[in-house]
DNA sequence: ACTAACCTGTAA
DNA sequence: TTACAGGTTAGT
């Protein structure tokens, strides 16, 4: 499920319930969902601090704690967090139960994919997958100069550059599909084969889908609700991610499918060059 | 640079 | 029954 606008969506939608908030006990129904950090497990950690802040690092979500712990939540596929501000009872996949001052937070994911991690404050950006993540694309300071030095680097093809969160952090498959159509390029072009004016074209379509992403609080294909457990209507706009051998919106012809990276991947081959 | 693995559900 | 799904990682 989430890329980075489903991240920032939930990131937005469960701050405004759950800062400075108390974690007063939690329950967890399924181990391998949480993570504890060295010799201290999960819940001696968690259990009794009080929620600071949420922030955000490419699709990772970091919750803040007070004595310098941390949670560092990846959805994966399916997780989901939500919000009630009322005892509920926990379904089939609900995996982690948080009860908090007010309310409780739900951990909840279908596959099993996703994980939550206690990690002391202070140590959070050194775990290894946030320490190699990439640039954030839509801070003012990834410019596309930036996006040009890393592509350069790379002598394989756009998608797979694209949905490797070491060059940027927070694109998946739709988001990726979505600005390789919006900027006109093919998804198969090598990297480091782009012109000065294709970067700069992959940059301002990169920036302009994540924050209408944003704007439109994310991409309800299947899975995906925001912490209030609400859909977003990104899915309206979509015009590559799951439209294999509809016709083009701007030009009519049928899309093309095919994989790459592993992922199968949606373009116009008359649009896309 | 691929593929399998981690999982369950849904649709073809 | 088989293929496939918003992701990442470990193993060839």
């Amino acid at each position: 499920m989430p890329e980075l606008p489903e991240v920032e969506t939930i990131r937005r939608t469960l701050k405004k319930h759950i800062c400075g908030l108390t974690i007063e006990q939690i329950c967890i129904f399924w181990m391998n969902a949480v993570c504890g950090w060295q010799e201290i497990n999960f819940v001696d950690a968690v259990n009794g601090r009080r929620i600071e802040s949420l922030e955000r690092r490419g699709k990772y979500l970091l919750i803040t704690l007070d004595e310098n712990w941390s949670l560092i939540a990846h959805m994966r596929m399916t997780g989901k967090l939500i919000y009630y501000p009322e005892n509920q009872e926990p379904t089939k996949h609900t995996h982690v139960v948080f009860k908090l001052s007010k309310g409780e937070l739900h951990f909840v994911d279908t596959r099993k994919f996703g994980r939550i991690q206690a990690v002391p404050t202070k140590e959070r950006l050194n775990i290894r997958s946030l320490a190699c993540l990439g640039p954030e694309p839509i801070e003012e300071d990834f410019t596309p100069e930036i996006l040009g030095e890393r592509l350069k680097k790379k002598k394989i093809n756009l998608k797979a550059v694209l949905l490797d969160q070491s060059v940027l952090a927070g694109l998946g498959n739709i988001y990726a599909d979505e600005s390789l159509f919006l900027a006109h390029l093919n998804p198969n072009r090598l990297a480091n084969t782009l012109s000065h004016e294709e970067i700069e074209r992959l940059h301002r379509a990169i920036q302009s889908v994540l924050k209408a992403g944003i704007a439109a609080q994310g991409t309800s294909f299947r899975d995906y609700r925001d912490a209030n457990g609400e859909k977003g209507s990104f899915q309206e706009s979509l015009h590559v991610y799951g439209r294999a051998f509809e016709p083009c919106s701007q030009c009519g012809q049928p899309l093309k499918k095919i994989r790459l990276a592993g992922r199968t991947t949606v373009y116009c081959e008359y649009c896309q060059h």
